[in-house]
DNA sequence: GTAGTATGTGAGCGAACATTCACTCATGGT
DNA sequence: ACCATGAGTGAATGTTCGCTCACATACTAC
C-alpha cells in the first residue's frame, strides 16, 4: 500500500457527472467561464480534478455541452408547441409562457444560456436547433398572413423577445424572488399591445 | 547602439492612447475580455506590451476605465436629458432616442457596455451614476403621478429598455445594416402601447 | 553639446492554469 | 479466490499570460 493511498469513496457514477454539471453551471453563471478554474469546480464538488476529465475531454467542451445541449433542447421543445398552435396570438402566448416556465423551473440555467450567447454563438452552426431561428420564421408568417402590421416587422421580431428577456433579465441582476409565469398575463397581453398596433 | 535596436517611429502620445482603447475594444466586443490577452491587444494595434502598461496599469483597469467612463457619462447624459422633460411620456421619448443615438454613434462601444455588464456590474458602486437607477426613478414617478397604471409596474420597468435594447441586441447579433435611430419612431410608439395599457 | 524627461520596446519572469498519467481500489463477473 | 474493469485520485507537466525592466529613441531645455 502506498503512502499516498486513500479512502476512495465510489460514488454513482451517474450522480457524478450531474454534480459536475450542477457545480460547474453554478459557478460559470457566478463568475463566468473564463474567470471559473477546473480547480473550483471539482474542489466545490467535492471531486478530484482528474475525476472531471474522465466525464468531459476538456473545460471547453463542459462548457459548450452545458450550453449547446440545453441551447438545442429549448430550441426543439419551443418548435415543437409553435406546431400545436395555429393563430400568431396563440404561438406568442404560447411562446412566451415556455420561457417562463423554463425560467422558473432552473433560473441558474436560463441566466447560463443568456449570458453566455454571446461567447456561445460563434460555435452554433446553421443547422443546430435554434430558438431564434424558430422565432423569426413564425414572426414572418404571421406577418404574411396580415396578423401583424408589416411596417412594423423589426421591432415586432424583437419584441416578442425583449418584453419576456428583459423581465427575467431584471431578475437575474435583481433580487426579485417572484416567478416568472405568475407574470406571464401580463407579458402576454404587453407583447400584444405591441404586435396588434 | 545595440545589436537589437530598431527604427523606432514615435507617434503622438495622446493617438496611442486612442489607438489602445479602440483596439482593446474591438477585441474585447468580438472575443471577450477573458479571452483576449494584452499580447492579442498590442500586435493587433502594432505597439509593444510595455507600452501598453506606460497608459494603463494592468489589464484589468483597462477593461474597467473602457466600461466605468462610458457607462457613467451615459447615466449623466440620460439624466441631464430628463430635467429638460416633464412628463412621462417625453422622457421616455428621449431615453429611447439617447438610447438609437448612442448605439448609432459608436455600436462597438454600445455593444462593449451591453456584453459586458454582467462582469462588470460587481464593480459598480451605488455612487456611481448609474443608467437603470435613472430609468428606476423615473418609471417610478410617473407611476406615483398615475401616468402609467401601477398594476404593470414591474412590466413597464422593464419595457422601457427592453424595447430599444432588444432592437439593439438583435443588431448587435444580426448583420442588420440599418441605423436604430431610423426605427426611433417605431419604438417610441411600441413602448408608449405597453405602458398606457 | 548634455542632461532630463517622456515614450516605446520586447525578452524574460513567475504565477496560474488546463491537462496528463501512473496509480488505487470498489465492484462484478467467472 | 481470482481477475478484469474503470471511476477516482492528485502530483507532475507544459503552456499561457499578465506584467516588469533594462535599454533605446525622441523631444525639450539649457
Amino acid at each position: 500500500m502506498s503512502e499516498h493511498s486513500l479512502m476512495v469513496a465510489m460514488r454513482d457514477p451517474k450522480y457524478t457527472k450531474e454534480l459536475i454539471d450542477e457545480t460547474a453551471l453554478r459557478l460559470f453563471v457566478e463568475k463566468g467561464i473564463a474567470e471559473t478554474t477546473i480547480r473550483d469546480i471539482s474542489s466545490a464538488a467535492g471531486i478530484a480534478e482528474g475525476t472531471l476529465y474522465r466525464h468531459y475531454v476538456s473545460k471547453e467542451h463542459l462548457a459548450w455541452e452545458l450550453f449547446s445541449k440545453n441551447f438545442t433542447a429549448f430550441a426543439v421543445e419551443l418548435d415543437q408547441l409553435h406546431r400545436k398552435h395555429d393563430t400568431l396570438k396563440a404561438k406568442i402566448d404560447a411562446t412566451i409562457r415556455h420561457y417562463c416556465t423554463f425560467f422558473d423551473k432552473d433560473p441558474i440555467l436560463f441566466s447560463y444560456l443568456l449570458l453566455e450567447l454571446h461567447g456561445q454563438l460563434r460555435k452554433v452552426t446553421p443547422d443546430m436547433p435554434n430558438p431564434v431561428t424558430v422565432l423569426r420564421r413564425f414572426i414572418g408568417e404571421g406577418m404574411a398572413r396580415g396578423e401583424i402590421p408589416r411596417k412594423d416587422r423589426e421591432i415586432a421580431a424583437a419584441m416578442v423577445l425583449g418584453v419576456v428577456l428583459h423581465v427575467a433579465v431584471s431578475k437575474v441582476y435583481g433580487r426579485t424572488k417572484q416567478s416568472l409565469t405568475a407574470l406571464a398575463d401580463s407579458i402576454v397581453a404587453a407583447a400584444w399591445r405591441v404586435l396588434e398596433a
